[in-house]
DNA sequence: GCCAACGTTGGC
DNA sequence: GCCAACGTTGGC
């Protein structure tokens, strides 16, 4: 079966991609995500070997900075279960958890990030949910053909 | 820092 | 079930 392909924003002075190419093995788990529909996505989705675009918000320039792919598929977001963490929520419990995530491992970050005001001159890329007004979802499916349109783009700005 | 847009909460 | 109030996201 064909991989499917996502985008996952954080906030690079949370966690940037710097961080994940730091981190042992390359590789992270996607926690802290407290929104339903991207929690649907995580827990029913996103498979293992699936293609992520990973993305910078809320910060000086956003852009997608680099890939990443899905090494383990969703689980429960123990986090949630710690009263010390941020991202506690005493409603999700061990036997039944409210929330999911997955482990993903760099794949490559960007020489040249893909910037959200260079995504929004690709007139191929207008229906991102990315860049539709008052989109917030953390994490969203990106068809194949934006993907390697953004990936294009970043190898592009290479040259 | 501002503020529009969105999601959640909770009173009724 | 409605909807106002509130908190958060995230571009600018």
């Amino acid at each position: 079966m064909a991989c499917n392909h996502w985008l996952m924003k954080t906030e690079p002075n949370t966690y940037s991609i710097d961080d994940l190419s730091n981190a042992k093995k390359q590789t992270t788990c996607w926690e802290g995500v407290r929104n339903y529909q991207a929690r649907n996505l995580l827990r029913d989705e996103i498979k293992k070997g699936d293609r992520v675009l990973f993305y910078h918000s809320a910060c000086k320039e956003p852009a997608v900075v680099g890939l990443a792919i899905v090494e383990k598929e969703g689980y429960p977001d123990t986090f949630a279960f710690d009263p010390k963490s941020k991202y506690y929520d005493e409603k999700s419990k061990p036997d039944q958890p409210t929330w999911f995530m997955v482990d993903i491992k760099l794949e490559k970050k960007f020489d040249h990030p893909v910037t959200l005001s260079e995504l929004r001159d690709q007139a191929s890329l207008k229906e991102m949910i990315l860049l539709q007004k008052g989109s917030r979802l953390s994490v969203q499916p990106v068809k194949k053909t934006e993907f390697d349109k953004i990936v294009k783009l970043a190898a592009k700005k290479s040259n």
